[in-house]
RNA sequence: GCGCGCUUAGCUCAGUGGAAGAGCACUUCCUUCACACGGAAGGGGUCGCAGGUUCAAGUCCUGCAGCGCGCACCA
């Protein structure tokens, strides 16, 4: 570090040093080391989307887990934290098809065809898949890139595959015509999951029908959706109506469509709200989930009068086949109003789901689908610990095995404990499971985990079609008993042996219900490439659908790792026995459900095991206006160009020290308009330039305030990390030395606890605080040059040193400041290595341009700050050795208290702080003329005079502490009106103070019930109080009279 | 409708029953040889409201209000 900046220039600093940790390997987890004095530490990156960008939620996810992996490996533990990206079905689908388009290229993927389409998917994660992956390397994230995963990826894709087979062996995976969530823009089934629920501002409609079989009697329906009369099969009622009860099973003239107005039943149906609208409802199984329900418990027909996309079929009639189904609302309207049947509409505000990916509202739509019962159900619910409880934990925080009480299984025993932070999640999750509706799995896009599904409808005898099954089993395949595994047969939904013997035994048998020649549904889960061809041959088709993007990410903890399902072989992957389960996981709460869940489930149905012990839900990131901040809204700043303007560090200390454990971060400045006009930061040239951030500012100069301590002490020159002599110490080391242990033991707590944002301030307390404003501003005294020190304390010095004082010498003059520095250069190292797991960049390069990685061996910080020990708090040992004493650490705190409160005297007296003042020190009892000095430069002072006997004019300025008295004689200048001011507000102010005090100390309940070290504390601010009253009245009385 | 958060200084927010805190902003002073991305001092708070428990409540309990977020088939 020679010519050492004035400030801190991040840009050059993290490019070197990251390529520098990749080249060294730093990041590599090696299954190989760990062991019982090495134990293992992983995380899984929640997989961002491979053509996404970063966002700032990704900056906080992955700076705390890159926080967390840093201080593991400063632990000692090997670390492996696995990267990689996720597929994004529709989001990565729609945007290479909206960018073909754009490019003119097609009109639809149906242009291209299914395989030229998928090329081109290809091509374009080829090109834009690693952008986010290098954003991620620019915020310092250490993570193992030699297993960087895709959920794509042909091994990853095998692990999905077999997941599915597996589940499906076990009947949790069915096919089935069902409501679902359909999405009329990506043309494709979505998850409930998928669905967020809007307030809409729309119409409730009232039209009346007639009672066919009572002329004149007409029936009021209230609905939000008239278009979709021409599908209504019934109206229902509530049986226990007055009003209607007596017309269930009378019939009703369906107003739509006009030329079709078809006679539909009265129904009786307890769920009907006698409340809301007219009490009538109308009943339309096709497109609403509820009353699909209603249809099949009175077994009503279903009359479905949408295209996928939305528009009107056929069957809406003449009118309205054909319009979009918003244009076809009004269009109803409009009908029913012509007809004189629409009694009235009145706005109403109701709740619609909506596409979360398109921004479309939903169709409730029957289709046939692929859905999954989910497994592993109980011991899933039961590992996570309920709010409140800590679970035993043992030394890394991983809670021990302990059966939970509450399992709600009997197959759920004993089994390790996972805890969410913050725990009230734990009770959103319990929600969520216990509530589990199945999950449709299936998509209907091409992007993505096809279904390893082939489907033949055939009209056939049983025993032709064992053999013909048989053909497909064994023809050119070399097919064996272990490929059985890999193959499930139903035909019409009953399962068959997929083993050849076996069927063959079928088909000899003499059952003569065999030849009977009938329809014939053969479905045929396999992954066996080699059965594809056949399959084909044969008339099979593959389900043309794919896997939900949720069903690959579920795997994400084991398939990262190789898991392949295999026992053996997954007994011989080093990889997955020494990372499995992982340590900690950290993501958003907002997919709690889509993965953490589900995640869970899969753990426990592939590997018996939680996949990880720890959940750490971060907090949401919003806009000033309380919005989630994305890419898609386009209120979220460029994280790459906070980087460039801040710096990488200062972005991640920027971010966590703002965030509180599970609180959102409302991130943009509300003042922005008084602010972009500040010539100081050239915002106009970043391309985002929205405001300015006043948490990233602060970091940064947090970064530059260490950059400058540094350079400090390397101005200093001297031995680096020389020998500490206790006999040399002073009191302002013993006081940092022990502010460091106590900064260390806070920053252990917090860690534990995963309070990040506390370990910042506790880390800029100690740092800017502590050791810049106090000690280093306090080691002054000794670090000027030598001759200079003799001259300041020698005879006729300025400084009052009392006559008799110590001999100067030159030689112990040199040792004190050799001892400075080395007590500066044992807390500047440490103080980086405890600052390295938030700060990556800057602490490597002053940790190796300081030189403190010298003596280091290679692997404890001789090679890097990466593998230096995270600090231990200073045990007896260290304390004994070096003598480390609390008295001589009050005596430091005491004196900085004495030059607050002189400080403070220049202001009440406005002498500005160049004026060289002179002070008088009257000790309360003896006083190293060293301490003397610090105080003297803490003050800025030009003297502080020691004077045992020493008796103020009248009216002089002074204050008092534990230390003595401390005058401040202002000859002919003094402001009695001034002084007097000051002095009654300090009068008033211990007044005021010891009477609270007095209050609780002469409540009886009070002393007797208040713990003993309460009651010492309040009998000792008694005294403290009254001491400073004493002192605020005599010198009150010592003023001179007004005038 | 049910659940979960939040409400503390002008702003953004910490606060773990025992003397109300930080950063920014504001006022005044200082370019003193680490740092003006700096230093010193200062002003500013009935801790949302109302009850309760306690010797002691910003902190625990109950209610209420406002804001936010989930979950939920009210057409």
């Amino acid at each position: 570090m020679s010519e050492i900046p004035k400030a801190y220039e991040p840009q050059a600093v993290e490019a070197k040093w990251y390529q520098f940790w990749l080249e060294q390997r730093c990041f590599v987890a090696d299954p190989a080391r760990v062991g019982p004095k090495r134990p293992a530490y992983a995380i899984v990156i929640p997989p961002p989307n491979v053509t996404g960008v970063l966002t700032m939620g990704h900056v906080l996810n992955n700076t705390l887990q890159d926080i967390l992996a840093r201080k593991a490996r400063m632990d000692g533990k090997e670390v492996l934290w696995l990267p990689g990206t996720d597929h994004a079905g529709i989001a990565t689908q729609t945007v290479v098809e909206r960018s073909l388009k754009q490019a003119g290229e097609i009109k639809h993927r149906n242009d291209l065809g299914r395989e030229a389409f998928l090329e081109r998917v290809w091509q374009w994660k080829e090109k834009h898949g690693g952008i986010i992956i290098q954003q991620l390397q620019k915020l310092g994230a250490s993570c193992d890139w030699t297993r960087e995963r895709f959920t794509m990826d042909p091994e990853y894709s095998r692990c999905v595959q077999r997941v599915f087979l597996d589940l499906y062996h076990k009947g949790l995976i069915y096919r089935g015509k069902r409501m679902v969530n359909w999405c009329p823009v990506s043309l494709t089934a979505l998850s409930d999951e998928e669905v967020v629920m809007k307030e809409q501002r729309g119409f409730l409609y009232y039209f009346k029908v007639e009672v066919a079989e009572v002329p004149g009697t007409w029936l009021t329906i209230a609905t939000t959706r008239p278009e979709t009369i021409p599908a209504d099969t019934a109206v229902a009622v509530n049986p226990k109506d007055p009003r209607y009860a007596g017309l269930i099973g009378k019939h009703v003239r369906r107003a739509l469509p006009l030329e079709d107005q078809a006679l539909i039943p009265i129904i009786g149906d307890e769920q009907i709200d006698v409340e809301f609208g007219t009490g009538v409802l109308k009943v339309t199984p096709a497109h609403d989930p509820a009353d699909f329900a209603i249809g099949l418990r009175h077994h009503l027909p279903v009359i479905d009068i949408l295209n996928p996309d939305g528009t009107m079929n056929e069957l809406a009639g003449r009118d309205l086949a054909g319009l979009d189904r918003a244009v076809a609302r009004r269009k109803a309207a409009e009908l029913l109003s012509s007809h004189g049947t629409l009694e009235k509409q009145e706005p109403y505000v109701n709740n619609v789901g909506f596409s979360e990916r398109a921004d479309v509202p939903i169709e409730p739509r029957l289709s046939e689908q692929w859905f999954l019962k989910y497994p592993s159900v109980g011991p899933a619910r039961a590992c996570v610990l309920p709010p409140g409880e800590k679970g035993s934990s043992g030394d890394d925080g991983v809670p021990s095995a302990r059966a939970h009480s509450a399992a709600p299984e009997a197959g759920a025993v004993a089994q390790e404990r996972m805890r969410f932070f913050p725990d009230r999640w734990a009770k959103v999750y319990d929600h969520w499971m216990e509530g589990l509706q199945d999950w449709c799995i299936s998509r209907q896009l091409w992007w993505g985990h096809r279904i390893p599904v082939w489907t033949r409808r055939s009209e056939i005898s049983l025993r032709s079609l064992y053999t013909e099954l048989l053909t497909v089993l064994l023809e050119n395949t070399g097919f064996s008993a272990c490929d059985a595994r890999e193959v499930a047969i139903r035909v019409d939904g009953q399962t068959l042996p997929a083993d050849p013997a076996e069927l063959r035994r079928l088909v000899e048998s003499g059952d003569p219900g065999l030849d009977a020649v009938a329809a014939h549904e053969t479905v045929i889960c396999t992954l066996c490439d080699k059965l594809h061809a056949n399959l084909a041959r044969h008339g099979f088709a593959q389900d043309p659908d794919v896997l939900d993007t949720w069903f690959s990410s579920w795997l994400w903890p084991f398939a990262t790792m190789g898991w392949t399902g295999d026992p053996a072989q997954d007994a011989r992957n080093a990889t997955l026995q020494a990372f499995y389960p992982t340590t900690d996981l950290v993501t958003g709460p907002d997919i709690i459900f889509f993965w953490v869940a589900r995640m869970i489930m899969a753990g426990y149905e592939y590997l018996g095991k939680l996949p990880f012990r720890n959940v750490y839900f971060t907090g949401i990131i919003r806009d000033k206006h309380g919005h989630k901040m994305s890419k898609s809204l386009g209120n979220s700043p460029d994280p790459l160009a906070l980087i460039a303007g801040y710096g990488a560090d200062a972005v991640r200390f920027g971010i966590i020290r703002s965030v509180p454990l599970g609180q959102d971060l409302i991130f943009e400045d509300k003042e922005f308009d008084r602010f972009k006009k500040d010539e100081r930061y050239d915002f106009a040239r970043l391309p985002w330039n929205p405001a300015r951030f006043p948490q990233l500012e602060l970091a940064r100069n947090f970064c530059n305030k260490l950059w400058n301590a540094c350079r400090f002490r390397q101005m200093q020159g001297g031995a680096t990390e020389g020998e500490i002599d206790r006999a040399l110490l002073t009191s302002d080391d013993h006081w940092i030395l022990l502010r460091l242990d106590q900064a260390i033991r806070e920053l252990d707590e917090a860690f534990a606890n995963y309070r990040f944002a506390e370990a910042t301030s506790t880390l800029y307390r100690f740092f800017w605080s502590e050791y810049c404003d106090w000690y280093i501003e306090a080691s002054k005294a000794a670090l000027r040059p030598v001759e200079e020190n003799r001259a300041a304390e020698g005879p006729g010095g300025a400084v009052g040193v009392s006559p008799d004082g110590p001999a100067v010498d030159g030689a112990a003059v040199a040792a004190l400041r050799a001892n400075k520095l080395a007590v500066i250069d044992f807390v500047l190292s440490h103080t980086l290595r405890l600052f390295h797991p938030f700060l990556p960049f800057i602490t490597e390069e002053l940790w190796q341009g300081m030189g403190y990685a010298q003596d280091l061996p290679a692997d404890q910080g001789g090679r890097t700050i990466l593998s230096a020990h995270w600090p231990r708090p200073l045990d007896d040992e260290f304390r004994e050795h070096y003598g480390l004493d609390e008295a001589a650490a009050k005596l430091a705190s005491a004196k900085y208290e004495l030059v607050g409160l002189g400080r403070n005297l220049r202001r009440e007296f406005n002498l500005p702080a160049a004026k060289r003042l002179r002070f008088v020190l009257r000790p309360a009892g003896a006083l190293a003329p060293e301490e003397v000095e610090v105080i003297r430069l803490l003050l800025n002072a030009e003297a502080v005079e020691v004077d045992g006997g020493y008796e103020p004019a009248r009216g002089t300025p002074r204050v008092a502490n534990d230390l003595g008295e401390l005058s401040l004689p202002l000859e002919g200048v003094i402001d009695v009106a001034a002084e007097r001011s000051r002095l009654t507000k300090e009068r008033d102010k211990a007044r005021a103070e010891l009477a609270k005090v007095q209050e609780k100390l002469g409540n009886p309940n009070f002393t007797q019930k208040v713990p003993p070290a309460v009651l010492e504390e309040h009998r000792r601010r008694l005294t403290e109080w009254e001491g400073k009253l004493n002192q605020a009245e005599a010198s009150l009385a010592n003023l001179p009279a007004a005038g």
